[in-house]
DNA sequence: CAAGAAACATAACATATGTTATATCAGGTG
DNA sequence: CACCTGATATAACATATGTTATGTTTCTTG
């Protein structure tokens, strides 16, 4: 085994739960390969700045949208 | 020699030049590191999708409040 | 049950990026 | 001239990402 499975793992994973998207649907909304979400689910990347801020900018925006209900992050 | 300067390589001087930034300044606002824009100036690298859309964001944004002036690119 | 499709996990390779260090060059200042 | 400083160029290394391919699981459908 490798690889831990960090916060921001568990992060994407309940996000994209909520808003009931593929991992393909997700990277398309972030801009991003569908590698990158499947990497990022399983600990073996972390996110670049950039990337980051797709994320929290769409969690925002689903938030507002009251789409999303989030305990975790930013 | 290596490396040829693109049509990209171009644009992003002649943006830094009218915006009057340095290459630290451009990275910062895009933010990216120094060394991304230098690659991105001497033809190393071409930019990654969310790094140019910054790019392309910080154009217009720039266009619109008439501080830049742009012949290239998007 | 068999076959197919969709979603996910994983790997390999190429490329982009971040970080750090070093070097060059132009301008100013003593 | 010698010295400094800011801006730029370049290199090396680690990491993130894109692309492509393959395997697995689950569900549906015949």
């Amino acid at each position: 085994m490798s690889s831990k499975s960090s916060e921001f793992s568990k992060i994407v994973k309940e996000v994209r739960r909520q808003l009931n998207l593929s991992q393909e649907d997700l990277a398309h909304q972030l801009g991003v390969s569908f590698a990158t979400i499947n990497r990022w689910e399983n600990g073996k990347t972390t996110p670049s700045k950039l990337a980051r801020n797709q994320f929290d900018n769409l969690c925002k925006k689903m938030r507002s949208q009251g789409r999303l209900n989030f305990s975790g992050g930013q």
